[in-house]
DNA sequence: CTGTTAGCGCGTTCAC
DNA sequence: GTGAACGCGCTAACAG
């Protein structure tokens, strides 16, 4: 076995060339002669050579690394997102380091000690708790999605929320359903209160009254959120989920007390996550392009890192009818 | 603003000590009068100095870094293994490196060479691709999991998939199944491969007659590989699907044609994953404990990293009984 | 074009 | 106990 990490010192030896040549011929940063050159290149491909990103962050002051702080690895939300950011960052030199604040916000500041030791050139949020103070004072540039950051390297990407939630209540009363329930959550960020301010806003306007129940933005909460919504409004047509885990929990609560959808109950999620469109039956979301953020995500980033402003992309949140919501009589 | 990130220098210079003597207090490397340790302690503080792991990596050899690599940060297997492993990490001083194959064989090389670029101590192989050779002169421990790694500082940790496989089968089987299709997948590895020995086992013990189609493990492939399955197989009363995913998409497909499941169709998954329970109706399938898996190869890295060897947990696949499967008359 | 020199920020000898 | 000096692997500035 070969000697597992050779040094550039050993590499200059064997191609009879001195360590800054063979810096400079790797990184192209001035002229050398074609014969050194190829030595070079003959060196290290023999010796097997790739530079140490320590020693050259510690050279060079840079690191090519960006941080990208998400609650939780699992989410089926963001996790796609992750994906497709980490995609579109391939091709550039730079490289995510994801770290997870596991949805609280202690950790999210461990994570955050973490990813400033560790140099990162910006920072990517991704539906945190962090707030300006911890920011502030960062002087890297940070990204965020779902949640508004503020500073002069500061960029975000946010959806109408609000909007989005407008024309779902809407959605639902235009099939004349009245009793529609909004299942928030005090967990998450600014775009769940935003939904909820949609539902409130489309609920008041048409004269109806705002039931509101809370889960935890995951299945489990979603269920118990049903449960407690059918006791205290039994006369319920329509729930809408502030996300699509959220739906699915409560879908089976419905199933488990035999409450059909659409039939008896209707459903709307919020999401759109790669399930959703096979749930049965198929459900009616208001859908958050993933991958498109993710990518959009990642070209900000390459700007914001080129010392360019980014150009917000156009993103538009869109309600996918499927197959979880029926008319019913007026 | 003060400034990004003091140095141990300035550290040293404001508590009127040297750097090694820093250095010392906050490694407890030596014994440091109590004035200087103050001292010292409320410098960094002043300052919030955090030492860079860039510098110390280069200066002891060491990065606490172990690479994790997994096929896709958006799938609902590998995603909750990684959140459940990085949990298991944090009260370490080692920092787990994620990174995305992309179930291809060229990303999964680039990636283990990023991975070996940065140093990391340990790699965990969450089903790649990755075979001995590429591993062979790594060096470091390999940890892997549905993958068999071979070598000496090597480990893996598999489950018994063939036998759950056949389990899974016979109960179909034992329910009055008897033209029982297998949703198998050119993709994954090893264990993909253990979950088709297994029910072919069974079907030739029973002496049926094997019905294999394949998908690509996500819905998708799944839903296809479910119309081909009838088309080829019309009269199948039962899918067994080598894993969730597939298993939802063939639910789509048997929703979409009004075959009921499980009245006109029974359905079996494999790994419970978080949504299985979820489904409508719920999905019976072989149980991978997700969290254990996860906390255990958290465990085996400890140790390996300790130079010891891990115990081999005690880990089943037992099969959850849902309302996906329903007995036929025999 | 190219070799030599000097750090990047830290841990670690080795003397004091 | 403690400081000065050296080296980790690499790039950048300076001479030639």
């Amino acid at each position: 076995m070969t000697k597992a990490h050779p040094t550039i010192a050993e590499v200059a030896r064997r191609a009879g060339v001195s360590p800054a040549t063979v810096s400079r011929v790797l990184n192209g940063t001035a002229r050398v002669s074609q014969e050194k050159v190829r030595a070079v290149l003959q060196a290290v491909e023999e010796l097997g050579y790739a530079p140490s990103p320590l020693a050259q962050g510690l050279a060079t002051g840079r690191s090519y690394a960006v941080g990208i702080l998400l609650s939780d690895f699992a989410s089926p939300f963001f996790g796609p997102i992750l994906e497709a950011l980490t995609l579109e960052l391939e091709a550039t030199p730079y490289r995510p380091i994801a770290v997870p604040g596991h949805w609280s916000l202690v950790r999210e500041l461990e994570a955050l000690e973490f990813l400033k030791a560790h140099r990162v050139e910006a920072l990517v949020l991704l539906g945190t708790a962090l707030d300006g103070e911890a920011l502030g004072e960062l002087g890297i540039p940070v990204l965020a999605f779902g949640q508004r950051v503020e500073g002069p390297k500061a960029w975000s990407l946010c959806l109408d929320n609000q909007k989005a939630a407008y024309e779902a209540t809407r959605y639902l009363m235009d099939r004349g359903h009245t009793r529609i329930v909004h299942v928030s959550s005090h967990r998450g960020g600014m775009d769940v209160r935003e939904r909820l301010l949609g539902y409130r806003k489309a609920m008041r306007e048409a004269g109806l009254e705002a039931r509101v129940v809370y889960g935890d933005l995951e299945e489990e909460g979603g269920y118990r959120a049903a449960a407690e919504a059918f006791r205290r409004y039994p006369d319920t047509t329509a729930l809408f989920a502030a996300n699509d885990q959220t739906a699915f929990g409560a879908r089976l609560y419905l199933y488990e007390q035999g409450l059909r959808v659409p039939e008896d109950v209707s459903l709307v999620g919020f999401d759109d996550i790669a399930l959703s469109a096979y749930q049965i039956p198929p459900l009616t979301t208001v859908r958050q392009p993933i991958q498109e953020i993710g990518i959009a995500l990642g070209r900000a980033l390459r700007a914001v890192l080129a010392g360019e402003v980014p150009t917000p992309p156009r993103l538009e949140l869109t309600l996918v009818e499927r197959a979880s919501v029926r008319e019913v009589g007026a």
